[in-house]
DNA sequence: GATGAATGAGTATTCATTCAT
DNA sequence: TATGAATGAATACTCATTCAT
């Protein structure tokens, strides 16, 4: 019996080959955009063969969307993470915390970032792409609502849009995403939304 | 007794398949997103041939290039109107102006703006897409230095893709870019961001 | 009653219409070869619209088959010409004569003589292409059987094919068509063909 | 135990298909003519499909280009080989041999013989297809001035000419082209134009 | 399992032909 | 009758997907 080197050789492979082709999906979304991605350009890309890639996924679009999942599962566990110390604190507080967290992430990659955000068509398929947005819109209009505001739903609804938009805009040029002065100015607002009782 | 009802019938049948052609376009643009729009699509939602849309547009490209083109030139001209009158002003009052018209603009077919704002794929054909933002961040950059600002190229940008981002992404929910909450925040965001002199 | 200045306005209209619209086609032939010959092309260079093109003739390869036509019969009228006076003369002064008629012929529109002569796909309507040499080949093997010749038929066959061949590829260029030498080659050609009893 | 039937199973099986395929595209030339050749038609005549038919050529001109390629390169390989040996040998004698074996090679497949000889249009893909005879030309010329004479320029072209055009013409009818008349009439031709000193 | 050649439905575009004005 | 805008079948070519090796 061997001193299992790897807990299971063909699953590993297998893993490794999903990795692969995941990231050779992000890597053309990134420099070629949505577009212009072909199954045989990511399986050049990530060094496959086309049936492999047909091996571990149904088509070109569940390729792609588990792109986009795996995105969205960070941002949501990244909300969750920010949400979990915070319970006590405010609506605005946690905002500014959540902004920078996605900030920060979208800063990682710009390029995946607006080609997850803006980049996709309009596909049943890509349905994700609107949860964490969803998820950080109820989120925040409970707390306001906790706090009080009478307009908390729509309040929270247009924080949110906003600063997705921002941000997912941003992206599309590195040197934006990762100025301070886009910090500044997207937790300013939110501060303008969020801080002040409704007028 | 009518007074001429139309000037060149000719001209004007001509004009009415371009139109139709166009605002096809523009509809398949908001139902279906630039990937699912065919020649064919088009040709059918405007009622005429293929044959009829390859006498007026040399390209399917050229097709959603002129449907840009006219959105472009709507505001852009009413980044023109709403300068006009505001010589004196301050950077803020104009961007608090021309946000508002932009708003108003993007409220009209939300579906539309948000397709030609974020939907296109990078083509040469489509260049002109960002010309509003380029042309609204030269501008606010100059009030901003006029003002004595020192980060004025800085914050310009900022602001010009924060706004234009928001709006866009607010654009794919037709309640959210109506809503008067969406424009207050836009607004204060603008305040927050150019009124002040810098911290 | 007017002195008719025309014989039938309305068809000389018409004749002249045609007459346009042949002379249109043999020019595009020349220039731009069947390949790139469309109807729509014709008419312009004919300074007609289209529909009037079909109102004379039904197809475009009517249109084509008619210029052919007109060639076809000035070359098998150039023929009638030449036997005309030459019922006493020898196969071999008869096809020199022949010979130098079609290569005048070709002279006159060297361009069009390559394209009707090579240029055409075989199509049911361009028949008559062949037609002057069957003539041409059947006159001469009469001849030569009259003359003794046992071979009659295939060298007539061959030289018939020779000297279309060569006058038809020489076409293509102004100048060798126009050649002194050309004419010289041919003759001696003609001459050692017909000229001799069989060896 | 076989000697190995095959080298390389897969180099064998694309170069089957690339071979299927050319020669599906000689034989809709031979059948049809270049009008009616289409990439579809060639596919079905391969028995193959049309994606398989553009791994293997970039566009249909491509496809007829290798053809037509392999045609030329036969051609003016059989050129040099027919010089190899005539280094010593007067202008005529080589012309003559020259003629005899592009006469047997058009014999081989007189259809196709006569489809890229005067069937195709001018395309820059297509370029080759003069070549042969502008080598012959200029080989004759060079030969024909070390002879001595005074018009070597213009009788190497006025030759060359009408050999090509006969020959490609004459194998329009494969009777024709096969007739041992023929044969003598060129190889006379040839004769009276290159033996004598001019007159 | 992996490969990549093969498939063929789908898309942009052209052009002969028709027909409303 | 003349016009030329409109038609749509046909063609070159692409790319997601399959399957024999």
């Amino acid at each position: 019996m061997q001193l299992s080197p790897r807990k299971h050789p063909k699953q590993a492979r297998s893993q490794a080959l999903v990795e692969a082709l995941l990231e050779a999906t992000a890597r053309v979304l990134e420099t070629r955009g949505y577009e212009s991605l072909t199954t045989n350009r990511v399986a050049d890309v990530a060094g496959v063969s086309v049936g492999s890639l047909y091996r571990y996924f149904p088509s070109k679009e569940a390729l792609v969307a588990t792109v986009l999942d795996r995105y969205v599962d960070r941002a949501s566990c990244l909300l969750d993470a920010t949400l979990a110390g915070m319970e006590q604190q405010s609506a605005l507080d946690v905002t500014i915390a959540v902004t920078r967290g996605l900030l920060e992430l979208k800063r990682e990659r710009p390029g995946l970032a607006y080609q997850l955000g803006v980049g996709l068509p309009d596909l049943h398929e890509f349905q994700r792409k609107g949860e964490v947005a969803q998820r950080a819109r109820s989120l925040l209009a409970d707390r306001l609502e906790q706090e009080g505001r009478s307009d908390a739903a729509e309040t929270a609804a247009t924080a949110v849009l906003m600063l997705e938009g921002a941000m997912a805009n941003a992206a599309s040029d590195p040197r934006a995403i990762a100025s301070a002065a886009l910090e500044r100015a997207l937790l300013s607002s939110c501060q303008e939304l969020l801080a002040s009782p409704e007028r």
